[in-house]
DNA sequence: ACCTGAACACCGTTCAAGT
DNA sequence: ACCTGAACACCGTTCAAGT
């Protein structure tokens, strides 16, 4: 009643959980999960590392809690594409691949998801989700659980990849590589008839194509099963 | 000539590349890799931290050292199961998981392997042999470069893991999933259904068989696309 | 040629002290 | 209730100094 006087507009909102975990996933999206440090975290919300414990256990909650919020995001898209159910690998497919776009969003969430053991609610709702998923489509609750191993993290959208074309090799490395032509004649094959543009040394997967690639062939192998009772 | 007394006996070789490496490998198979520092690792040769610099260039470069030792390794236990030729899914089954035998006596290297890019000679003949597996059994190119990206980190014989048995829940973890039960239904039945021992939280799923699984799931589908050309 | 001690620029986290 | 400064116990790495 008294003083109307925008409570609403204040200058800045009072840190809480969900700001400073907004702040870290803003950093890692922006510099890169390993430059996410309390300090720095600390500074993007304009306060000392040290006042970060009043609202997050540690470091280790802080990246549950990155999880936690980017997963939501994934469970909201893949809720809002439930089509016809008559074709489960088509809907199973359209939901990873939905998850994967989210995740191309936050290029770090792939590494932190696979260090630590996903139990926050988020990730269970999703993987709920999915073993309802493949019951209703007929699988047995074995082949269920088997499924869910050969997916790995592709049911979650990614894969970790043992080559990365985002970080180039140095010199060291393409020299050494142009030396080894002839000891690794294969290799050297595959690539000279696979790449398509001129780069010649790296950058030449298209990631997207190889994920559908696995994905389909996982997604077609595990329905064969099904249907071989 | 002169003074011919046990020259060979030195109560302590000299520090070396190869010595600082093995120390690094002893270290990380007894204490995991995140206990692998430079100043622990000049305690166990017996020297300050810097002067391991002395032989290798920086902890990147012992990292990449420790790899190139382990996928040697890999290549002598994979080059001794040369069978028959006949047979192309189930040689490379063979190796594959002859390969995954050598990782489960170093848990740390498939963490190291999928940290960083894989250019070192070892790898390189690994992957250029298994090139040459595909070709000899008739795959294109193509297929073999999609192959190779399917089977992705299950081509060395090892899968990262989502879940991980070896680390137990907390307590709080434990009282959370407890509470969900209600949740997640589909997870709770798995779980109940799937367990075999009494152990009802973690540590039911044989890693051994499931990547069995997957890797069969794969090795039929890559078969059956090589078939249809 | 190899090793050392001190130092630098970072970490995550604890704690007593402020308001 | 929230924030701070100093401190602790660690990192990887540089550098001048020793032998």
């Amino acid at each position: 009643m008294a003083a109307e006087r925008a409570p609403r507009t204040k200058a800045r909102s009072p840190l809480n959980r969900e700001r400073v975990l907004r702040a870290a996933i803003r950093l890692a999206d922006k510099s890169g999960i390993e430059s996410l440090s309390m300090r720095k975290l600390g500074g993007e919300v304009g306060v000392e590392a040290m006042s970060l414990y009043n609202h997050v256990a540690g470091k280790e909650d802080i990246l549950d809690g990155m999880i936690e919020l980017i997963v939501g995001e994934i469970n909201e898209a893949v809720g809002a594409t439930d089509g016809p159910p008559d074709d489960w690998k088509a809907g199973m497919r359209q939901d990873i691949l939905a998850a994967r776009r989210v995740l191309l969003r936050h290029r770090w969430a792939p590494d932190v998801l696979e260090s630590r053991n996903n139990f926050s609610p988020a990730v269970m709702k999703y993987f709920d989700s999915l073993i309802e998923r493949f019951r209703a489509a007929g699988f047995s609750m074995d082949l269920t659980h088997h499924a869910l191993h050969a997916l790995g993290s592709r049911a979650l959208g990614f894969t970790q990849e043992l080559y990365d074309d985002s970080e180039q090799p140095d010199a060291d490395t393409v020299a050494m590589l142009q030396q080894m032509s002839t000891r690794f004649p294969n290799i050297v094959a595959m690539v000279a008839e696979v790449s398509h543009d001129t780069d010649t040394t790296l950058g030449w997967c298209d990631d997207q194509f190889e994920f559908e690639f696995a994905l389909d062939l996982l997604l077609d192998g595990l329905d064969r099963l099904r249907a071989a009772r």
